[in-house]
Formats: C-alpha cells, structure tokens, sequence
DNA sequence: GTGGTCTAGACCACT
DNA sequence: GTGGTCTAGACCACA
C-alpha cells in the first residue's frame, strides 16, 4: 500500500488509510505507540505539518488517543477496530463488486471463481 | 480509471492498461477505429511519442491491429478479448482476497459477505 | 552484415538482425553481457534511444534478458537460441531457392550444384 | 530487387545488376530494345550521367549492344546470357553456403533440408 | 490525413 | 554506472 503522491486524494488522509490498514491488519497492536509526528514525517519524507493533520484526524476518529507529553497510542478499544476492519471488509466488497459487475460477471459466477480459489497462488503479478 | 502521473507505473502502461478497460467493458467495440495517435495524445495531455509507444504495445499484445496509413483498430478476434476478460477477472479477484484474507476473513466469511450484497448498494465511495 | 541507413528497414531492426547474427553463428555466448545502451550507441553510430529500442525489441522476443542497473545478458535458454538459428537456416534457404527457381533451375539442378562444391572455393565475391 | 542507395557499392553498379538480374530472369528479351537513358533516369531516379555509364558498362560486357541513333538492345546472343545465368548461379550458391556453414550446417544438412522445400510454401516474411 | 522512425536531451530508479 | 521513461520536434511511407 504505497502513498501515491498527486493522486486526488489528499496526502494526510492516504497515511491515514495506511495507518488504519496497518492496525486492523495487525500490524500495530491496540495500546502501541506510534512513532513521534516529527520522526514519522521524516520516515514517510512529508511535511510535520501533514503529519501532525495525520494525527489530528486518526485522533478525531478515535482510532489513536494522544497523551500530552508521552506520545500517540493505538485505541485500546478492540471495539472500535472491530469496526474499521468491518468498514474495510465493505469498502473491499464493494469496489470489488463493482469492478467484476462492470466486466458482465454475475455475483453467482463471482462467488464461483471465488471458491475455486481455495488455496489458490494469490500470484500479485500486477506491474 | 483516471491516470496517475507519478505512480510508479510508467504512463504508458497506465494508458494500455485504460484502454483494455474500456474494451473488456464493452466501451468499444471489437473492429473499432481508436483515435489516431496524435488526436488521442492531445486528449490525454501525453507527447504523441508516448502515445504511439501504447499504440505499439496493444499492437503486440495483439489487442489492436493496425494499418498503415488508415489508422488502428480493435481486434475483432472476440477470443482475444474474452482472454483479457479472463486475466482482468483473475487480477481483481486476487487482489481482492489478497486485501480480504489480509483482514483475517476467511473464504467462507468472504463469500457470505458477497453474498448478503445481492441488489446492494453499489455505492463507489472510494475517495 | 553491415547497416545500411537509407534502406527501407528500420534502422532498429537492422540492429536487432545483426545481433541475432551474431548470437546464432557464435560471436556472442548464451549469458554474455551486452554492451550498454549508450556505449552501443556509440559504437555503431545511433541515438541511443534506438538502441534501447533494439534493446527492448530483444527482450521482448526473449532473446535477451534485461536486469535493472546491471545491463542485458543474452538468454542463456539454448533451445529459444535454436529456434532463432532454425529461423534463419529457413529464411536463407527461401530466399535462395526463390533467386535460383527465377533463374529457371529444378530443385534438382539446385542441389546438383551444391553438391558439387563440396570442398569447394567459398570466395566472397559479392561486391 | 529494390535500389539501395548509400549502400557500399556504387550506384551505377547496382543498376547494372538489376539489368543483368532483369535479362537473365527472363523479363527482358534477347534482342529487345532498353529506355533511353535519359527515360531510364527519370524512371529510376539517378543522374542521366550515371546511366549512362550504365549502359557503358553493359555494352562493355557484351550484354547489350548500342546502335547510335537506334538505341540500346539487350545482346541476341544466347550464348553470352546463358553465361550471365551461370554466374548468378554461382554468386547464389556462394553467398548461399557462406550463410549456411557459418551457421555450422553441413552441406548433407543442406541438402537434406532444401530436399524437403520440394513444392513447399515460399512465404517471404522478411521485413 | 494515418502510423512509423529517428534524433536530441532530460530525468528517474535501481545497484 | 545500468536501463527506462518522457518530451520535443523532425522526416518518412502509405493511402
């Protein structure tokens, strides 16, 4: 999930989609602490101010609680990442189904080709 | 499927790759007439050599055949088109479960989920 | 075999023949380097954008295989280098017998003569 | 038997060539008369001065012979044609195997393969 | 008009 | 260094 710069979607809220993925794909846990807005911005190579955007609004969300002088933490609340992996479930669903539809497959013959791919390559061949 | 200039993807590729869209997904027909080169170069907002060397890849891809002099054409081989269906299929559908297993779903969860979406909303709200 | 700007051959594919030439009868080796882009360029009097294009052109027929900042390495598969020589053995043999059945000669008259140079003067005289 | 101009041999030379190529072949006739040099210029595109040294070439080789203010004619002597056959012939034949044993044929596979063109498809896919 | 080729020169990503 | 991409602009062959 590279950040496609000068794609139309705003920088801060493609680190805000990365940030999210990487919590509900596990790899940040409920309670961690996430890196320093400075030292990430760095990291990411984009301004502290958009950085400091990124937090604002993962805050806003409640997915991330900053605590003044010790740094920005994973919500502990696996309730509220039950929900943004849901919201992730759908918004995959639905882009995939729009995709397939617009190639004529029916969701009949979708699920079919799904379920042939039990333990299936996922071979991600794509550039 | 609007172009990212920038993505890592050369731009040339990302044309090819727009324009097995839009033939998979019936927009144009098989024996069409494409744009000329130049014309389509100047809608795009790309130099005409670019858009000559995507003229030259779909051409040896054998997805457009052309002539010399009059212009260049979809192929009217319908196999060849029912192919790249087949490939754009199998590209969606493993990327898809790529993101959905990422998430922990099971092929099972996947399918249940698809299958509650019949006559869904289809409501595209990526940005 | 050399190039003959102002032939009706693209001067890219003029290229592409003389490296094939030389793959096949030997003076290149399965896995060898090929000169850089620009060097190449240099050396047989190019834009070194053709070159690429030569370059690209022998990818693309994978006859040669390219490494991102290392340079292209003739194929070391020895059955696609066969297939090449099978190749030209064919075109030789088309184009001779297309020159020698205009000048009115049987098949038999043609392999008659062949026959008889077995060990015979093979002079250069073409110029 | 297209003109290449810029290739290494001189122009008048390859134009000479193209006339014994055009007598022996069978498309011009003993006895018949060629353009004028003037004619025969413009229709090839070269210099008058340079076709007519064309013409002095192939009278100097006894293939045609000049009436002045007749016109040039394709020599009626059999004899003499039948000797230019001859050398096509041989100019074919070894250029032919030069091409061929430096592919490291043999001349029994040569042979053996031009045995089996007998009556097969002469498909001239070189450009 | 159409596509095809070539040059010149720039910038990028990878090693 | 390596190859890969893109632009700009020119000229050609075909119909």
């Amino acid at each position: 999930m590279p950040l496609h710069f000068q794609s139309d979607k705003p920088i801060y809220l493609q680190i805000v989609d990365t940030m999210i993925h990487e919590i509900v794909r596990g790899r940040r846990f409920p309670g961690d602490k996430l890196p320093s807005v400075r030292e990430y911005a760095v990291e990411v190579g984009v301004n502290p101010n958009t950085m400091q955007r990124v937090y604002r609004e993962l805050d806003a969300r409640q997915i991330t609680k900053t605590k003044r002088g010790q740094g920005t933490f994973v919500t502990d609340d696996e309730e509220t990442i039950q929900q943004l992996r849901e919201q992730l479930k759908q918004r995959y669903i639905d882009s995939f189904l729009t995709d397939m539809t617009g190639l004529g497959f029916t969701i009949e013959e979708i699920i079919s080709s799904i379920d042939k791919e039990k333990g299936g390559t996922s071979d991600d061949s794509n550039q």
